[in-house]
DNA sequence: GAGACATGTCATGAT
DNA sequence: TTATCATGACATGTC
């Protein structure tokens, strides 16, 4: 801890008053008091302190539990490869097996809620008392388990020299155990810091798809490796360069990829997992402690989802089950089965040339879910280039420029009577976007060497001599300008739409406008008529006014039946009989 | 399942 | 004559 000195009264008064200058300058600012208070900022540092501390304290516990992880692993002089150290004999690993779970089971059993740091510390202990390896570790985990077929597997380990415990000779023999036993893993598994080891292990298991695919070992080597325990992520150049192949290269041979559809056959699971340890002990007959033939047990399909081992990994969708700690990888559909079979069993790999662009389509409809959502088979982030890595159709040395390569969306240039996104759509549409279109693909199944942007956007100049720099058969020039109609028409179609829905736009506000102005006449001429009805009622008092004045030679009023005024053209006035009125009317004329 | 909507494509006429 | 554009009509997929 580092001392502060505390200043002397006297000093610490000038402090203050100094404190108070400064403040009552900056408080204009916004700046608190409390910024300038000495005894605050003490605190303030001591708590910062003290976090620093519990966060090394922290850090600490995670390296030496992450040591005692590595532990079990040995450097290959020659490779400088991180690999396993030669599993125990069976007399160990069931000793470790059982100390693992005797531990976490007599934490259960105490009602102990086991936090991560004491499964971390229990598994940590074990590992550096006996060395155990990875493998020793899933078969802890498959101890665990409350699957009696699963936990059948035991016995392999437990030979009779060495019997082992009755917890794990026979889980079945005793619910109470079974229901420890679930329970135990249960907690295991409620821990939060475990529960990313599924979708860690599925990562893994992605990979392990693609072991056989040199295009994906070299993807491989930039994969991030996964501690599933600590939760750390090394690259792997770092840490273990082929730290992967060690789950995955070494016993990819050795382990027969397992396909189902939608059932999980727990002997050749089991068959798997023993010969990934020790090959040997594929010899041994299967069976169960109490003599009944292992087979029989389980040769009836288990329903996957009902493992607890597949909630331990993963369990939201039994397509994705997948073990990659062990090398063995459950596909369940056909396409995760064999990736490279599946990208190249396209319909396009024949070269059709003689189809028509329907033929094509038919195609194109029957074989999308298999060409068009890679993606979406594949839970790792899957790219375009690695779709053109593993497309066995697409010859890797040729075809695609830079610019087909990438996504035509983003250098695509803007047209002036385009918009950015003509057609903003939601969520279907972005999926749309990220397959291929049909062009797209029918272009590289007749491996056209340019884009289908720059077949569509190209001008005419620079399209024919791009054409001419290339040499294409019918098939390819016919799709090549099939494209570019297509291409050319739907921008046009685009636009048409654009411009009848901005016409339509246009057209309703004209509309609105009109509407408008025609109220807006409407109350004039109301006004109008107002006025005018005005002007007539003033103008007949005015009449009458001036009619009642008039008088004949005797004094007698005219009538205005028989008489009526008139005014010429030149503003006089005068009292006409109304039998005359016609005829002045004809004379003004 | 029907209907609305978005989008791609084709046919056709105009430029 | 050919390429391109504009647009109506139709098909298809999605909501």
């Amino acid at each position: 801890m580092m001392e502060i000195e505390l200043p002397p009264a006297k000093q610490l008064q000038q402090d203050m008053d100094l404190i108070d200058i400064l403040w009552k300058q900056d408080i204009d600012l916004g700046v608190g008091r409390e910024v300038f208070d000495y005894s605050q900022r003490q605190k303030e540092y001591e708590l910062e302190k003290q976090k620093k501390l519990e966060k090394e304290h922290q850090e600490q516990l995670l390296k030496e539990q992450e040591k005692a992880l590595y532990a079990h692993l040995q450097l290959d002089e020659e490779t400088g490869e991180c690999i396993p150290v030669q599993p125990p004999a069976p007399m160990e690993a069931a000793v470790v097996t059982h100390t693992v779970t005797s531990s976490l089971q007599s934490k259960s059993d105490l009602g102990q809620q086991l936090s991560f740091d004491e499964c971390m510390k229990i598994l940590a202990d074990t590992f550096l008392v006996v060395n155990i390896t990875f493998l020793d570790f899933f078969l802890i985990f498959l101890t665990m388990a409350p699957d009696a077929q699963i936990d059948t597997s035991q016995s392999f380990l437990a030979t009779e020299q060495h019997p082992v415990p009755d917890s794990l000779q026979s889980p079945t023999a005793s619910p109470e155990n079974l229901q420890e036993m679930e329970q135990a893993w249960e907690e295991l598994l409620s821990i939060p810091e475990l529960q990313c080891l599924g979708n860690q292990i599925d990562n893994l298991v992605d990979l392990s798809l693609y072991s056989n695919s040199d295009a994906m070992l070299e993807t491989s080597n930039n994969y991030m490796f996964h501690n599933p325990l600590l939760n750390i992520e090394k690259p792997v150049e770092d840490a273990a360069p082929v730290f992967s192949n060690d789950f995955v290269g070494p016993f990819a041979s050795n382990v027969p990829t397992v396909n189902t559809n939608s059932t999980f056959n727990v002997e050749s699971f089991c068959d798997d997992i023993f010969t990934l340890i020790d090959p040997k002990v594929t010899n041994v007959p299967l069976t169960d402690n109490l003599g009944q033939p292992f087979a029989q047990i389980v040769n009836e399909p288990v329903d996957i989802t009902a493992l607890s081992l597949c909630k331990a990994f993963n369990g939201n969708s039994p397509a994705e089950f997948n073990d990659s700690d062990s090398g063995i990888s459950i596909n369940t559909s056909p396409c995760s089965a064999s990736p490279g079979q599946s990208m190249g069993s396209s319909i396009y790999e024949d070269a059709h040339y003689g189809y028509s662009d329907s033929e094509m389509e038919d195609m194109d409809s029957k074989t999308e879910d298999v060409q068009q959502n890679p993606s979406e088979k594949f839970s790792m982030p899957f790219t375009e280039d690695a779709f053109y890595a593993l497309s066995p159709m697409v010859p890797l040395d040729t075809c695609f420029d830079i610019e087909a390569q990438n996504p035509p969306e983003k250098d695509l240039p803007v047209k002036p009577g385009q918009s950015k996104t003509p057609f903003t759509k939601d969520k279907s549409l972005s999926q749309e976007e990220a397959r291929f279109s049909r062009d797209e693909q029918r272009a590289k199944a007749l491996n056209v060497p340019f884009s289908v942007d720059k077949i569509v956007n190209l001008p005419v100049d620079d399209f024919n001599v791009l054409m001419s720099k290339h040499q294409f058969n019918e098939a390819q020039l016919a799709l090549i300008r099939d494209i570019r109609r297509r291409g050319k028409n739907k921008v046009a179609a685009q636009n048409c739409r654009k411009r009848k829905m901005e016409n339509i736009v246009e057209l309703e506000s004209d509309l609105d406008k009109l509407k408008y102005e025609k109220e807006k006449l409407l109350a004039e001429k109301g006004e109008y008529n107002n006025s005018l009805r005005l002007l007539k009622k003033q103008l007949g008092t005015l009449y009458m006014d001036v009619f009642s004045k008039l008088h004949d030679e005797d004094g007698n009023p005219y009538s205005p039946h028989e008489y009526s005024l008139q005014q010429t053209k030149d503003g006089n006035v005068f009292l006409v009989p109304k039998a005359n009125k016609i005829e002045i009317k004809k004379e003004q004329i």
